[in-house]
DNA sequence: GAAATTTATTAGCAACATCAAATTGACACA
DNA sequence: TGTGTCAATTTGATGTTGCTAATAAATTTC
């Protein structure tokens, strides 16, 4: 039960977000998405198997069952700190603040958090809270969208939350979830769809695109 | 710049109220408040006065103006937090959440929260924020009211707010800042205070009571 | 002023978290 | 089969924050 530091709380959610969308876990995309070199990686995977918060078997490298918990808890916190500023700061710093205060807060501030904000399912950026993983199954990316539908924005996946300049952009574009958007154009050669955002235009690349997940019947 | 860690920024906010208060700096007394060992304490201020926080000359050991302007942030990142928290946790509980968050927390969000707060002069336990002590310049500590006196408690003293039990039993009895209480005996020699609050009777040890201050017209 | 106490420092150790540089391993293709 | 490339690890280093044990210095107290 000791407490765990800041920086393996961050592999920890890391870990949980990879698993859970079924992407495989390989240490230099670990450092890669924690901005830290391969040898720490090795090294503090190392101490995390002995700690028995992950194994590391033939096939790849996963969450134990206390790994698991963990996890679940460091990503909840997470949000609920996204929700507990969603007020107070613009909603494309949301995550930045609530990746510092996650480690900090208490199992009684968690708890009344939770309560006060009765129980939400997801994330100010639509990620689900662990345990309500169903309320995102139907949402799709926006790569996956044809021309001419409209949809309504649910989810901006948690990996992309990490990249500030991209969050600024779509929220200077009005791109949040429950916005209704339709697909304007989609250029294949060019890598780009191109959206009606209340009557302004906006062009993303795939590789945004991908990150973003609507539902159809909205 | 560079952002400092928990620990300097800990050493940094005790530095800032024992010289607020007047109270001799001495390195025993610092182990002692921050729970760790002497020698940590040599090896800490060492690296402060290198990255010029601190100086220490033969009248003590002092902040520098940068330490002093750090050391300020910290304090009202701490109090911030606690209001912050204020309906979500028990009056007790709130120095030790926001003991955490202080170092999480971001610029913008400190601002965002002292606006949203409307200024306060003070914590939720009284203490004057940074560039407010003028408002608790006429309080004075219970141990100096006299016999039959009726007092409005306005302050539970930064350091006593370490002390959980303390912070336990003064909000189970009810003396948090705001409440009026009487005066109904003092025991020198047993060194006690005995107020009623709200037709309740409760025996404070000089030692806590010298912890609290109280406005003589409330 | 000597003894007792408190305070401060030195020295040595250890865990964590990070790095750069060098090395090993593994798969792909030619 | 061999060679090149990318992934992964090992090696060796550093800085922070902590500890214990031993010693030195300063202050009280008698």
């Amino acid at each position: 039960m000791e407490k765990l530091s800041a920086t393996i709380e961050d592999y920890l959610s890391l870990l949980y977000v990879l698993e859970r969308d079924r992407e495989p876990v390989v240490g230099a995309r670990l450092a890669e998405l924690l901005s830290v070199t391969p040898p720490t990686v090795t090294n503090t995977l190392k101490r995390m198997i002995r700690d028995g918060l992950v194994t590391d078997t033939k096939n790849g490298i996963h969450l134990t069952k206390v790994g698991r918990e963990s996890a679940r808890t460091v990503v909840q916190r997470h949000m609920l700190m996204e929700w507990m500023m969603v007020n107070r700061l613009p909603w494309s710093k949301l995550h930045q603040e609530a990746h510092n205060l996650e480690h900090a807060i208490s199992k009684e501030a968690e708890a009344a958090l939770l309560e006060e904000l009765g129980h939400p399912a997801t994330c100010p950026h639509g990620n689900p809270l662990p345990g309500h993983e169903d309320v995102a199954e139907t949402w799709i990316p926006l790569t996956s969208v044809s021309l001419n539908e409209t949809v309504t924005i649910r989810r901006i996946h948690e990996i992309a939350e990490q990249n500030a300049t991209l969050m600024e952009f779509l929220e200077s574009h009005g791109l949040l979830p429950g916005v209704r958007v339709t697909v304007t154009e989609i250029l294949a050669f060019n890598q780009t769809i191109t959206l009606k955002v209340k009557d302004q235009s906006v062009t993303l690349g795939f590789i945004s695109a991908h990150s973003v997940f609507v539902e159809r019947r909205g």
